[in-house]
DNA sequence: TGTACATCAGTGAACGCGCGTTCACTGATGTAC
DNA sequence: TGTACATCAGTGAACGCGCGTTCACTGATGTAC
C-alpha cells in the first residue's frame, strides 16, 4: 500500500498504475501480489478506507481546535490544507478518483464524504443554537462548503506557499457567505 | 473525434483509451491516425477545446433565456443541466480530465472554466446594479457559484430523472445563499 | 483542355515491450499433541 | 521439550495479448503551367 502510494503524483493516477510497478516498488515479485490482494482495485479500496480515517481524525483534530481558539470557519479551513499538506497522495487519491473511473471507487469516496458533511451538518446546527443564529437547511450548507472545500482544496495539492495563502483566504470568504446567506434565510423565514 | 468520445462513458476515461481502439470505433487502420494526430493526447486537447465552445454557447443560451424569463439563478441552473444532457461525453470529459493526470488537460479545462467564471462575474455585476442590490466580491461568488454547479451537476450525468430534479432544486438553493451572503456583506460594508 | 507533379488519407506487415496471470515450488514461522 | 504438520509470504519461468510506432507503399484528389 506504501508503495502503491509513493507513486501516486499530480502526473500519475491510480488508474495508471500497474501491478507490476507496484510490486516492483514494494520490492517484491509481482506474483507475490496476490498473498495480499486479488487484484489492484482492491489495494486501492484500501487505501480510500485509510482516506476515510484521515478525514475523520481531520475533523476531530479541526473540532478541538475550534474549542481553543473559537473562529470555525477560518480553523477549518487551515486544518483542511494542514492535512492535505501531511497526507497528500491520499487525498489526492480521494480526489481524482471521486470523479474516476471505477464505480466502486466512486461510491467508497462518495460515502467517506458523505459522512463528513454529515458531521458538519450537526456542528452547524450545535454552533447555531450556541450563538442563538439559526441556520436555514444546515445540510446543503454543509454539502456546498465540502464542496468548496474539496475542489478548491485540490488546488493547494500543487500551490506555491503563497498561492496557498491566497486560496485560504478565498475559500474562508466563501464560506462565511454561504453560512450568512443562511443565516440570513432563516431570519427571513422566522421574521414572517 | 467522434469515435473516440462516443468510447467515453461512466466507466470509460479518456485515459483508458488506446490509440488502436480509438482508430478501430473510427473504422481506419491504427497507422491512418498519425494522419490527423501525432499523439492521442492532441485529439484529446482539441476535444477539450470543442467542450469550451459548448461552455460558451451555453452561457450565451443562458443570458438569452434570462432576458425573456428572468429568475437568473434558475434559468442558469436548468440550462446547464440541459445542456449536460445533450453534450454528455463532452462535459464528462471536461470534469474528469479537470482533476485528471495529464498537465496540459488539466490548464487547458482550467483556462475553459476560468473564462466561464470571467463571464459570469461580469453578469452578476451587471445584475447587482440593475437591481440596486451591489454585491461583495463578485468574482469570488461566481468562482464559488462554478465549482458547485460543475462538481454537483457531475452527479447529474448519472442520475434519474427525479434524482436531477432533487439536485437542480439544491443547487438553486445554494446559489440563491451565496448570492444572498455577497449582498449582506455588501450592506454591512456600505452602512459603516 | 491536357499533362505532370504534389499532396494527402489510408494501408498491412512487422517490431519490441510491458502487462496480468498461471504454475509448481521454497523455506520460514506457528500450532497441536 | 520434541516432532509432525499446516500456514503463509515469497519465488522464477512461462504464456498469450494488446499496445504504440516504423516502414514502404497505394490510389485518389488538387494544383501549376
Amino acid at each position: 500500500m506504501d508503495a502503491a502510494l509513493a507513486q501516486l503524483s499530480a502526473d500519475r493516477g491510480f488508474g495508471s498504475l500497474s501491478l507490476r510497478e507496484v510490486a516492483r516498488e514494494a520490492g517484491i515479485a509481482p506474483t507475490s501480489f496476490y498473498r495480499h490482494f486479488t487484484e489492484l482495485d482492491e489495494l486501492g479500496l484500501a487505501l480510500v478506507d485509510e482516506g476515510g480515517v484521515a478525514l475523520r481524525q481531520l475533523m476531530r483534530q479541526a473540532r478541538k481546535r475550534i474549542a481553543r481558539d473559537g473562529s470555525a470557519i477560518s480553523t477549518s479551513v487551515d486544518t483542511f490544507i494542514e492535512y492535505l499538506e501531511n497526507n497528500t497522495n491520499l487525498l489526492r487519491l480521494m480526489l481524482r478518483e471521486k470523479t474516476g473511473v471505477s464505480k466502486p471507487f466512486r461510491t467508497a469516496i462518495k460515502a467517506e464524504i458523505d459522512h463528513v458533511v454529515t458531521e458538519l451538518a450537526d456542528d452547524l446546527n450545535r454552533f447555531a443554537e450556541q450563538q442563538g443564529k439559526p441556520l436555514s437547511e444546515a445540510r446543503l450548507v454543509a454539502e456546498a462548503m465540502v464542496t468548496l472545500v474539496f475542489n478548491q482544496g485540490a488546488e493547494a495539492l500543487d500551490a506555491t506557499p503563497k498561492e496557498k495563502e491566497a486560496l485560504k483566504a478565498k475559500l474562508k470568504k466563501e464560506l462565511r457567505m454561504i453560512l450568512l446567506g443562511s443565516q440570513t434565510l432563516a431570519r427571513a423565514a422566522r421574521r414572517k
